[in-house]
Formats: C-alpha cells, structure tokens, sequence
DNA sequence: GTTTGGATTACT
DNA sequence: GTAATCCAAACA
C-alpha cells in the first residue's frame, strides 16, 4: 500500500494516464472539505487535441514555468472554474482534469455553497466540485504537495476497481479512452457514465 | 478593435 | 433543447 510520501514525490511524476488512474480513490482536501476523487480525465501536453497545451501558447508556458503536481485552474464557457493537477515525467508532460468527488468532509459548507442538498449533486461534475470545494482562479499556480496549501491529497484507503471510457465534453480527440471512473460510484458526473 | 470557440451547468 | 457569460487566441 502506498504511503503519502509516495504519492506526493512520485504520483505527479509520472504520464497523465497513470496519475489519472491512480488518483482515483484517493482523497482530495480543500481547506475544511473533502471528498474522494472518483472521476478524472487525462490531457497529454504533447500531441493531444483536446488540451489547452494545443492551441494556447499561456497553457504551454505553464508547464515549463510550474513544478509538477501544480494546480491548473481555468474558467470555463464564462462561468466554471475547471480543476486540474499538473504531471511532468520523462515519458511525457499533461493534465489531470478532477472530474468528480464523493463528498466525505465539509459536507454542509459545500451544500452552502451550492444551494443543493443532493450529495449527488454537490461534486459530481467538475465546474460542480469547484464550486463545492471553493476552488477557483486564485488557486491556480498553488501546489497540491507543496507547503502548507488548502490542497492537499490523501492516499488511497484501500484498492479501488476502475473503469476505463473515453474523454467527454469535448470534439478534438474524442476517441482516446482516457476518462477514468471509480467503478460502480453514484457520485460519478451526469454525462454518459460509461462502463 | 472584433470575432470565435469552448475540458459546463441548470432550467424548460 | 438552449441560455448564461468571459477569456485567450486569432484575425483585421
């Protein structure tokens, strides 16, 4: 079973697929809350369409100026602050994009937060667990294992089965099954469960 | 200076 | 089905 010192030297040091895949079940701490990561989406930095590395000049100045395991934050359509954490490896540089959580701490603040009490319906999408975890555009640049930041992951309690489908919510690179999900979790996004 | 296209969500 | 709402990038 893995330590937290594994998973903060070596997790984010690695390709986009494998920290993708291994953040699944672990815990994401933000400030009083938390929740365990129960969907994420891999973006490779290189030759990746559906990355902002593809088309944005700022987004590819971001991985060379930031250490990995930083946090990528972007507003998107105008309104959702997007999560992601930054992966830099020999066998390849990218993006985790946090997708969705199984609320376990702060559950009344991210009620607040949201206006809804569905537990469902607090982070099961990731302009939702923004929302409900109080992540926005000034988190990002921070670190998630550095220092004494409100972002934080925990390691894993026990193994976790996964699913593996492809990426959502977008039209370039459609195809790559790089989406991950903890298998059989309610608090997956609403959008094609896949599996 | 103007246009365009989103890694989404909530509501009808 | 579609309105909401803003930024980076591309174009003029």
């Amino acid at each position: 079973m893995k330590n937290q010192c594994l998973l903060e030297k070596e997790l984010f040091h690695t390709d986009p697929l494998t920290a993708a895949r291994e953040l699944i079940g672990t815990e994401l701490l933000c400030g009083s809350c938390s929740g365990i990561v129960v969907e994420t989406e891999a973006y490779a930095a290189a030759g990746d369409e559906a990355a902002h590395t593809f088309t944005r000049p700022s987004a590819r100045a971001f991985v060379a100026n930031n250490d990995a395991g930083s946090a990528y934050v972007y507003l998107n359509y105008g309104m959702y602050w997007l999560a992601n954490v930054l992966v830099k490896s020999k066998s390849g540089d990218g993006f985790v994009l946090l997708r969705a959580l199984e609320p376990r701490k702060g559950i009344a603040t991210m009620r607040r937060r949201r206006s809804r009490k569905d537990l469902r319906d607090l982070c099961s999408g990731p302009g939702k667990l923004t929302i409900a975890m109080g992540i926005n555009g000034k988190d990002h640049g921070k670190s998630f294992v550095r220092g004494h930041n409100k972002l934080r992951f925990r390691t894993a309690e026990s193994p976790v089965e996964i699913l593996t489908t492809s990426r959502i919510g977008i039209t370039k690179s459609a195809d790559l099954p790089w989406r991950f999900l903890k298998k059989g979790s309610l608090f997956v996004s609403a959008q094609k469960k896949g599996g």
